[in-house]
DNA sequence: TTCACTATTATTGTCGACAATTATGTGCCG
DNA sequence: CGGCACATAATTGTCGACAATAATAGTGAA
């Protein structure tokens, strides 16, 4: 369920159109014919259908009756009500994580972020997605919850993504994001779980709020250029 | 999304396999085989894959490549996980309705609770699970957050209820249980989004306390009958 | 021209058969 | 008697064809 093996080929063409549709070679709100996608990735439609029955119980397509399947659309209402259930399953994450983590996972959670620090300290603007996502996973994990877990891995993470990479969200939020995330292990470390969900509950709607502004700005420029 | 309308013979096999798994005519636990089903229902293998394929993601049943699929096990730690998860999903639905429903739904909100204060006053010891249903259905529903709406009616739901109707329970927590959905509709006619996420999340902690203790009695009972 | 209706085309839904994988049973060897 | 290897059976995965539904094009009348 966490693991990403494909075994089938169903499972190997709902991997790979996820990630297609993630990172916008499939267009967001697009069309996907079942007959078309048969023959470009060489399977039946028999599989085909399985995949995207897959996809959209992940919320990344919609699927109608008899007319077919179609990318989600990307709209501020939706990455706000994205962000909602995100604030409130991984809020809950943190919370468990701050009573469930291992002390082991802790500690392993605070050397993740001292290297972080190092790579802020030195002023690299790094600290790039696969950190921040890499953060947010062991949290996740910590709360030993496996419902909560494919929740967010499986279906909430995906669709964020799928806002930051399309509105090409690299940059910014870097000293602010990881203050943030080093109050939250601090919290966690010293098992205050009101704590712990409160600071997640924050980052997350700062980071929403942070997207939004993006996706409005680009919004504009594209309204400018008509 | 929400209404139940079947229009293909996958959707029509879904919900009827979805209401057998919930009501324990098909045991939890036991296997589903797809031929069986099949012949059963009088559909082909490809509608029944779809339909398990369905309840799959909806984590009614676990499915394995080239194994098969099970109706998933109850369990006190599944039910103390599937909770945490309605916690924090339902405790932001309700925050999300004090915030968003209109003053005409709070009013029939209010509505419905009077309709439960008579049959509580007149000690019936009525206060069914309908009436609770429909409770949470509308303060979901009143979040107006669509993803939040689908994870808790399509998803989470359905397990609670498989739990409730396979554990027998009908009858108790009707009084403390209708002064705490008074409390949560003041606190959204108020529009006090703190106060409302907060008893929500309280309501819910101590309706899976209620259940949790039926399922360790009805297990002791089975076990001294052994 | 525009609307309504029909005929045609294209797309999704369903089916039965075959392929691949897993489970089962049998016999041999230690 | 117990366990391993192989053969057999059962189950799931994949495929192509047909049926049912929706989209499209075309025709005729107002």
């Amino acid at each position: 369920m966490i693991a990403d093996i494909a075994v089938t080929a169903a499972d190997k063409l709902f991997i790979q159109l996820r990630k297609d549709i993630v990172e916008g070679v499939i267009a967001a709100g697009s069309k996907l014919s079942e007959t078309e996608l048969s023959s470009n990735y060489q399977v039946s439609r028999a599989v085909v259908r399985e995949a995207i029955n897959r996809l959209a119980s992940g919320y990344l397509i919609d699927r109608k009756a008899n007319i077919g399947a179609r990318v989600v659309e990307l709209s501020p209402q939706g990455l706000h009500q994205l962000y909602q259930v995100r604030e409130a399953l991984e809020g809950m994450a943190a919370r468990l994580a701050a009573r469930n983590m291992s002390a082991h996972d802790i500690q392993q959670l605070q050397a993740l972020l001292a290297k972080h620090f190092d790579k802020v300290k030195g002023s690299e603007s790094y600290y790039q997605e696969a950190g921040d996502v890499d953060f947010h996973y062991r949290i996740v994990l910590g709360s030993n919850n496996p419902q909560l877990i494919n929740l967010l891995i499986d279906g909430v993470y995906h669709l964020a993504r799928m806002y930051r990479v399309q509105l090409g969200m690299v940059g910014p939020r870097v000293t602010t994001a990881y203050e943030e995330h080093h109050n939250i292990v601090k919290a966690i470390s010293n098992r205050d779980e009101e704590l712990a969900e409160l600071l997640m509950r924050r980052h997350i709607l700062y980071s929403m709020n942070n997207i939004k502004a993006k996706l409005i700005s680009s919004k504009e420029a594209h309204n400018e250029r008509r």
